[in-house]
RNA sequence: CGAGGUGUAGCGCAGUUUGGUAGCGCGUUUGGUUCGGGACCAAAAGGUCGCAGGUUCAAAUCCUGUCACCUCGACCA
């Protein structure tokens, strides 16, 4: 009874169905992942968030580094002048740049932009490290936080500063930017459906979609547990739209001037706010285990009883010795229970009771976080069990996500068919090309076109806005 | 940016209608007993009531302004 008493004061996560955005609020919240602070629209990034966020950059950069790619660091300011020489990019970015227009107390001859994306500055750049050929290809990329003055925000999923990646290279061919263009969509794709667990939809945007100033984008766009769709990562193909105007050239080996072809690719912190959102669920967080913090937790069960704590540390060293990221949660005062929900909600793939009974039978007690399945593990070989459920915890997390996204997915033939479907999930139909269409769409589900997967097997023959001829199979959702 | 809502101790809230000098639970600190799904006892610390004006003998409470956050819509990674 005084336990039930208690319960009333336990925050609880509001559920999913009851309110999703609520439930997401909570979750990041309670996890300790972020803060708000002081500056309209930024947060603060927690250790825990934070460390989440580190790993992600690490197996990211080193996929980079596999594909030839070179970090560096570029100013956070950009000159007005700059900022307007591609005319379709000022007009995309404009309404929500950041100005500097004092330094001390004198005011600029020029406005500085906080750089809402570093594309014209990478130009300007290229423009004097490119001359020859045999400079060719530049690719490069930065880790770095960007401003874009957003009028609503929310925690990961648009703030108005966030952390992010942008990759920018040259190359000497329309050829080889359109393969680095989707070499590195490839690289998104692998590392968000491999390490992130989070099934992807792959392909090209339309032009009404597409990056501001860019002629091709290519998206991976992931699904929420509402249905939503969640652009998890974009690359862009700028041809020469950047390099002339910037007059990025090189000399070839024809001794004639030429522009170079430009790319650039992005991926940030709203990652975060992925996982939240394709893997959480009522008892919180549930993180793939290849971005986790802490892989397992120990927890000692009675654990002033003789041996407990031994033997907890003794799995801790053999576990950290394996190279698996562990936490003994060695805080005396907290009840088995209250440790058990907290790991939980902070989304812990694996849970070790370490206690008398277990010892006396020489193994650990385990649950995992994403199906609540308990077993024992010998202590003798713990790492190698570990690792074992660890692996299996990645696979059946994709696995879970995977039949969600099927489930909610759909071919379509009528605005009625749509209608219903964008409520739930995705919808796939085919599409004549025209914008009118797609505004069509929008207006009456403020429901927006996702991407053309490249598999372009035609469904029908018409497009299921106007019933005109269509030739492109395109992906719908309500979008974050 | 439009509509609605909320700001009181680290967190969650009561108190605002009807002005009288701030309270509850959790958490925190100290000591002790506990420990296999949110333990218990005892003692203690912690708040210029988002901010700025105004009304009043007196403001968390009334008035004006302002800021922040949340939810729902329109735009964006």
């Amino acid at each position: 009874m005084a336990k039930q008493a208690k319960q009333e004061f336990v925050q609880h996560i509001t559920p999913r169905e009851e309110n999703f955005s609520q439930w997401y609020t909570d979750v990041v919240k309670m996890a300790d992942l972020m803060d708000y602070t002081p500056v309209r629209g930024c947060m603060a990034m927690k250790p825990y968030g934070n460390r989440i966020w580190e790993l992600i950059r690490e197996g990211m950069d080193k996929r980079f580094a596999d594909t030839g790619h070179e970090n560096v660091s570029l100013p956070m300011l950009i000159p007005e002048s700059l900022l307007m020489k591609e005319a379709e990019h000022v007009e995309g970015f404009a309404p929500e740049v950041a100005w500097v227009t004092q330094g001390g107390n004198e005011v600029l001859p020029e406005r500085l932009a906080i750089r809402p994306t570093s594309e014209v500055l990478f130009c300007t750049m290229f423009s004097q490290w490119v001359q020859s050929w045999r400079d060719l290809p530049l690719k490069y990329n930065q880790w770095c936080s960007v401003m874009r003055w957003e009028k609503t925000t929310r925690p990961f999923l648009r703030t108005a500063e966030f952390w992010w990646q942008e990759g920018h290279t040259v190359h000497a061919t329309a050829e080889e930017a359109q393969e680095e263009t989707l070499l590195m969509l490839e690289v998104y794709r692998a590392f968000i459906e491999d390490v992130l667990c989070i099934p992807l939809f792959t392909g090209q945007k339309s032009d009404k979609e597409k990056f501001a100033g860019a002629r091709a984008t290519y998206s991976v766009e992931a699904m929420m547990q509402d249905g939503k769709a969640l652009q998890a990562g974009t690359t862009h193909n700028f041809g020469t739209n950047f390099t002339e105007p910037f007059e990025v050239r090189y000399q070839n080996k024809e001794g004639q001037l030429a522009y170079c072809h430009e790319t650039s690719w992005g991926t940030s912190t709203r990652l975060i706010g992925a996982i939240i959102m394709a893997h959480g669920d009522e008892r919180g967080l549930k993180l793939p285990p290849g971005v986790a913090p802490f892989q397992a937790v120990i927890l000692p069960i009675a654990a002033h009883k003789g041996g407990v704590m031994e033997t907890c540390e003794e799995a801790k060293t053999q576990l950290q010795a394996a190279g698996i990221r562990v936490k003994l949660d060695d805080r005396d005062h907290l009840s088995p229970g209250w440790k058990f929900n907290e790991w939980e909600l902070k989304g812990v793939p694996l849970r070790l009771e370490i206690g008398p009974r277990d010892i006396e039978k020489g193994v650990a007690t385990y649950m995992r976080r994403d199906t609540f399945e308990k077993g024992i593990l010998p202590l003798n070989s713990l790492a190698e069990g570990v690792r074992a459920l660890l692996e299996d915890i990645t696979r059946e997390m994709f696995s879970i996500a995977n039949q969600f996204r099927l489930s909610r997915t759909k071919d379509v033939f009528s605005m009625a068919e749509m209608g219903e479907q964008v409520n739930v999930g995705y919808a796939r139909s085919m599409w004549c090309g025209r914008r009118a269409c797609e505004d069509q769409v929008k207006e009456a589900f403020s429901a927006t076109s996702r991407n053309m997967p490249f598999d372009q097997t035609p469904i029908a023959p018409d497009c299921v806005v106007c019933g005109e001829a269509a030739d492109k199979v395109m992906y719908w959702a309500k979008a974050y």
